[in-house]
DNA sequence: CCTTGGTCGTTCCAGTTTGAACTACTGGAC
DNA sequence: GTCCAGTAGTTCAAACTGGAACGACCAAGG
């Protein structure tokens, strides 16, 4: 006997969750590629040290917000180091830690980028969605986000 | 002068979709590793071999629900194939194209696969939402798929 | 026929991702 | 002090990714 599977209605959401999260990845990270030779998750933590204090954080917590894994990011400081955007020193109070800062490139090249990314994210996200589609959506991506956040 | 930046709910929507997206598909790819020895983008193959007729498609449309690159595609059926789940012959109406087909073996693991990879969509995604919030990202999420499915 | 522009799928490559070690350190218990 | 379980971050190998280049084929026009 078949488990209770998804009906029609429900499928076509989950699929579309997919698709959706999928393409938009795919046509922000073109953008940014080509406009700013940015990957996404670099711009990623541009951004995230672009809104902490001095702009800088420890490396866990620029992880913490689920963007890669530990790795992952050690690997991508690494690259946005290399092009002198982000620099690394060790952290004052625990010598185990190490905080990511912007350079004032990195501060420079963030501004230079932003524009064109803001664009395209309105273009390919915002622009599709009526305002009441908006706020259901925002609505439902809240509860979502929330839950996973809670379950690890 | 700056753009008109996002807003801060839009803000909060706009990380939350790309949050939950990876989230989701984070959890969705544990699972599917751990009790099927499958990836995700396998997984999806071999679902979707499994709703076209004789379990038989076409490399091309395949690849056209966006889940791979062609090439990516390529990789992965060879891997599917290395397991005896799935079958390539070359197409008979067509001498460039390849039609990838679901093995005995493939319909099995997929049967076997699937209540546990639906398990925990419903744990990570339909369980998480009320039946407005569910209606409210569903009509979102059906608008953007259609507005991306459009401009490619 | 024979071009010619296009499609199909694979292959190649360089870049990226991941989890699993591994080292170095912390902070509490004793 | 000295354990010791746990955490921070890096590094490694193995897998995966997308784009570009490729050979094979189709199909429309002359």
């Amino acid at each position: 006997m078949e488990p209770d599977w998804l009906d029609e209605s429900e499928l076509k959401t989950w699929e579309g969750f997919l698709a959706a999260g999928t393409m938009v990845n795919r046509l922000v990270e073109q953008q940014l590629k080509q406009d700013a030779g940015l990957s996404h998750p670099q711009y990623e933590v541009l951004v995230r040290l672009s809104n902490a204090p001095e702009g800088e954080l420890r490396m866990t917590e620029l992880a913490g917000v689920a963007l890669t894994s530990k790795s992952g990011l050690s690997y991508q400081v690494t690259q946005l180091e290399k092009a002198g955007l982000v620099r690394r020193r060790s952290c004052p109070t625990d010598d185990r830690g190490v905080v990511a800062g912007l350079t004032d490139l990195g501060w420079v090249k963030l501004r230079a980028a932003a524009p064109g990314h803001l664009a395209m994210v309105r273009e390919v996200f915002f622009d599709g969605l009526t305002k009441a589609q908006l706020e259901g959506l925002a609505d439902g991506i809240g509860a979502l986000v929330g839950r996973l956040r809670d379950e690890g």
